[in-house]
Parts: C-alpha cells; structure tokens; sequence
DNA sequence: TTCTTGTCACCTAGGTGTTAATAT
DNA sequence: ATATTAACACCTAGGTGACAAGAA
C-alpha cells in the first residue's frame, strides 16, 4: 500500500484547483510528489514510475471579470474560475518518469520517503530532457506505478500481474504557463521555500511551526476540510 | 580498462604534493576522483566503490622555516616540505565508499563519466554519516574497485574473480586540515569554481579558456611535465 | 609550536514568482 | 484578449579557503 505525504497540502490546493507550470525548460511540481511504501518484499527488486493522464477531454480557458470588481487591480485579469473552451489539443507523447533510484530493493524504497522531485514537467512538444510534456490549460491526474521486477525468464508473460497503479485524486492539477488563480500563487509562495522572496507578511516562523495536522496553512484561505485519510485508488 | 579524468590536474597537484581537506562533517576531494571506463558487459550489474590506504606507516609534520625568508609573512609558518613525525597514529575504520548508483549495468557506467563527487573526508572517528575516516598528516592512496554482481547463486566462491582494483598514483594525497604547501593552496583556488570568491588575478576566462591539453594551469608554477599517460596500476 | 575547530564572506548551482515583451 | 516566453531579483542548499580562537 501506498501512503501520500504532505495530504494536507496537497488537499489544500485541491480545493483551490491546484495549477502547475510548465515551461520550455521543464519546471518541478510543487508539491512535490512523495510517497511512502508499504508491503514490498525486501529482498525484491522493484521500478517506481509516474506518469499523468488528461482527466478529461476538454481545453480551458479563463474567464475575465468586467473591470471595477474586488479583485487588486494588479489581478484583473485573473478570476479563480475556468471555462470549458473546447476539445483537448492533441495528445501530447505519452511519457513515463522513472524514479532515479529504479531499480531497487523493496526494503530501500521503504525505509523512507520516496520523493519525485526531480520529476519535470513542460510543454515543449519536442523535449529532448526527459520530462514530462503536457498541454497547458489541460487538467492532468498523476498516476504512480510500482513494477515489480520478475526474475523469472518468461517475466513477461506476467507483466499484467507484476505491477500496481495508485492514484490519488487530491493530486490532480491543471497545467499552466503563468498562475490563473491568485489564491495558488499565494499558497506557493507560502509553502514552497524557494518562494520565500515573495512572501510580504510573517516572515517569521514559516514553514517552522508548520508541522502535520497544524492547519490551516494560510488564515485567509482556511476552510472547513476533511480529516479524513483518503486511500490511494487503484 | 579505466581511464581516469583530469589527469592533467591531478598530476599538477601531484608534483606539488596533493593535500586533501578533512573535517568533522566531512570535505569532498578536489580534483573529484573521475574516471571513463571501457570493456564492461553492457548487460551485466557492477558496483563501483572506492576505498583509502596508507602510503606509508608514517606521521609528517610540517617543518617551520626561520623568520625572515622569502615567503610572504602571512605564510610563515607554511613551508612546502614535510617531515616525517613517527609511526602511523592507529589505524581508522576502513571504510569504503560505493558509488551511489551502484548496482547499475554496465552501460550505465559506461555512457558517461563516473564521478565520485559525493564521497567525504573526514577526521571523526565516530562519524556516523558513512564518509570515508582518515588521520590526519598521513599519506593516502585512493583505490578504485569494480564489482561484477555475479548472477550464480554459488557467487561467493567466485568473489575473486569477480572484482577488479585500479590504482591511480597521482591521485596520491596528504590528509590535513589545514593546507600546509601555499602552492596547494593556490593550485586549488585557480582551478575549483567553489573557491572563485578568493582569486585575484586575472578574473576572467578561468576555467573557461582551461581545456585539454591546454597546460599550463598556472604560470606561476609551470613545470616540466610528462605527457604520458600512466596506465592504472592493477 | 603545531594542529584542529568553528564561523564567515564569497562562490556555484539551481528553484521561485514577477514582470515586460512577444506571440497567437 | 489571452497565452507564452525570457530576463530578473530573490531565495535554498551547499562547496570554498581565510581567519581567529582553541587544543594538544
């Protein structure tokens, strides 16, 4: 089984409707995607992989408030909410992030946090890098797969059998050139360290007495949320 | 066969005599200990490793020149000559370091330069971060290891075979912690980027016009020198 | 006297959102 | 009008030797 890390945050910018960069030369995700792994033999070897699926069909678009509305002026142009503006555009190719550590042993991957942070995306149709090519303005769920690696010569015969996939749906996001919705840029630059240049109010004591179940993260943007644990799909 | 990187470099210390930083919470090697290496089976696991034995059963001290000669008064106390001080202080756990991407196929390792730019001197006898254990103002000589991860399951009995040493003789180097020979010193500050800040002279083009064959590194201390590769001892 | 330790300014390397300019 | 790009200031993270103070 399969426990995800930091569900707290990624819950929180769920329900703001989480967005993610993509640039030409491939830009982390943040969150970043962690797990932590249960159940392996020890002994065994395993690959760990990622790869995003479109949750739908459909292109976005933002819409634009009429002018003199609440909204900072600075923001004019960015509501929180999306509109259906078509069909997707072409699949992009079909790529697969494997984990830098695949293979290895069963009693590796769980003796701590597994962490895909070196996991790119962009939308550069013809990336030469490696990373993951998705179409901006498409909504994506990130799927995280577990192959077990069969030492047996016909192992792929049993390739249906040897591996598992666990999604979690409080990960998907919407990809993006530039933020839409204020209220994600504002809970990066909270959370995200690499972000702290753009933080303006208490620069103390953030991410420090940030610890799990201490919520909300941002007063301004806390609402009711669901204690919950959510088990992976799969 | 393995072909070691920079040799250039490592020969230009080792005429000087190379000094290696150690300390508590452990100083990476500069020049890294880089090598190419040819011949594996591309299909076949390895483990790459490195470990450190004494040159020699000896203690050095540095030897303190009268006041009043040439070398600048800043530097006093730091002649280039050493002095052998006694027996070798107890031997340090002798531990090895495995290249992180061990286990990996052989053309993994081979498709590109393997650089051990994680590996850690330190003086701690009680280290707990797995860096590799050295006295201080003793002699060490690098080893490099190649382990064949023997797929029989009686693979223990062909142990012998199934490894190969490369020893690299001007990559020799005197544990310290603190430089002893001011040309070290500055042979170190003229060529690792980390030590940018305390250059001098001639800001620009360094290492940027520094390229292969492109000796010498430092006018200040050309010398003649052998442009004949030294295959590894083995 | 010699060697070791801890702190520091100054780097490399690279991850942030911002912003202005450009493209569609 | 909307989306994308590239340059930028400002961070994190960590590798340098210098230096002063301490230890042996």
């Amino acid at each position: 089984s399969v426990q995800l890390e930091m569900k707290a945050l990624w819950d929180e910018f769920n329900q703001l409707g989480t967005e993610m960069i993509v640039t030409k030369a491939g830009r982390r995700m943040f969150p970043t995607f962690q797990v932590k792994i249960f159940g392996m033999d020890p002994m065994a070897d395993y690959m760990l992989l990622m790869d995003f699926v479109p949750v739908d069909d459909k292109r976005y678009r933002q819409v634009t408030p009429s002018p003199g509305c609440l909204t900072p002026r600075r923001y004019a142009f960015h509501s929180s909410s999306w509109l259906v503006a078509g069909k997707a555009d072409p699949a992009t190719p079909g790529r697969v992030h494997y984990h830098p550590d695949s293979p290895a042993k069963g009693a590796q991957w769980m003796k701590q946090i597994v962490s895909f942070d070196k996991l790119k995306l962009t939308n550069n149709l013809l990336d030469d890098n490696g990373h993951i090519i998705l179409n901006s303005m498409h909504r994506y769920q990130p799927r995280f797969h577990v192959v077990y690696v069969d030492p047996r010569k016909d192992s792929e015969k049993y390739a249906e059998e040897n591996f598992k996939t666990f999604v979690f749906e409080e990960t998907r996001f919407t990809a993006v050139t530039a933020y839409q919705n204020h209220r994600i840029t504002q809970l990066k630059i909270a959370s995200n360290p690499f972000a702290k240049g753009f933080r303006d109010c208490d620069p103390e004591d953030w991410p420090r007495n940030h610890r799990p179940g201490a919520l909300p993260l941002m007063s301004a943007f806390a609402r009711s949320r669901n204690p919950v644990s959510s088990p992976a799909h799969q």
